[in-house]
DNA sequence: TAAAAATAGATGTTTAAACATCTATTTAAA
DNA sequence: TTTAAATAGATGTTTAAACATCTATTTTTA
């Protein structure tokens, strides 16, 4: 379904205006594929970022402030976050020693296998469901960056 | 900035991978950009969203559910939003005649004027701050329309 | 036609987003 | 070095998202 079919409009303002609208909603259309793969896991898209963000740091700990920096969304409420991870043994928190403001947080055994358990399903959505070939995704990403630019 | 860049993030598992997380990232981007725009008037990108439909429709009124098949968040909770957006007097919402169940829902000369208001902005964030030519834009919502198909 | 199914919308509840403010600690400046 | 500024993170509050469930009405079907 084109953008027009999907939101039923058939006029835009601009290309630019179209652009945009088409970004938005795809984002969204992602995002709600991304939740149905991982209510079963009871994660929340934003806590999947958060536990692939510190698997990439593994073993190495890192600051909340550096988690934060990394987040898709840099809005994100990352104490709160962080504590449900917390709840549910994914993810650890220690005072930092150099930076007694500063914390600790690592992933978790627990929190990597979950990962790994997720890691077949997320490349099926993110390979499979995109249904762009190599050259376009990297055509995609790129006039992403521009967009920003 | 790219998205390396934006996100601490110098390798990916995949071209798709890196392709939506630049499309979620890029979507936050924009939307803290429209949040920017909005606040002052006292709106959501939602509730935007929502009376612009309405405008593409004035001065037919339509059923709450046409509205939801409109929005770019199908999630989106219309019930509420109206409530607030008729709170505002932005909207009007009437028992449809001809189905009990339905409602009329328009758009008031004060939402219309709003949206006058917020016209030139919204054109300079589209047109201005997506740093596209009118052939990008092109490419890149045919590219999203192809990634969902 | 009576019962079942579908549709439109409202509402209740839990969780999270958005925004501001606060404390503790560290770094910079006077 | 004493104060001021900046930084890391926690917490409080309001609003909205997410999910289910409910009522009223209309449509279907047995």
């Amino acid at each position: 379904m084109t953008i027009e079919e999907e939101i039923k409009q058939s006029k835009f303002k601009s290309t630019h205006q179209k652009a945009v609208l088409n970004l938005l909603f795809t984002s969204n259309w992602i995002q709600n594929k991304q939740r149905e793969l991982f209510e079963p896991f009871g994660l929340t898209g934003q806590q999947f970022n958060m536990l692939r963000i510190l698997r990439g740091q593994h073993p190495k700990p890192i600051p909340a402030v550096e988690i934060k920096s990394r987040m898709l969304d840099k809005n994100s409420d990352v104490s709160r976050l962080l504590d449900r991870l917390i709840g549910k043994k994914l993810v650890t928190k220690n005072q930092c020693p150099n930076d007694k403001r500063a914390t600790d947080i690592s992933i978790t055994e627990t929190g990597l296998d979950l990962l790994t358990k997720l890691d077949t399903a997320i490349h099926n959505l993110e390979s499979r469901f995109l249904n762009l070939s190599k050259e376009e995704a990297k055509q995609l990403s790129d006039l992403l960056d521009k967009a920003r630019g």
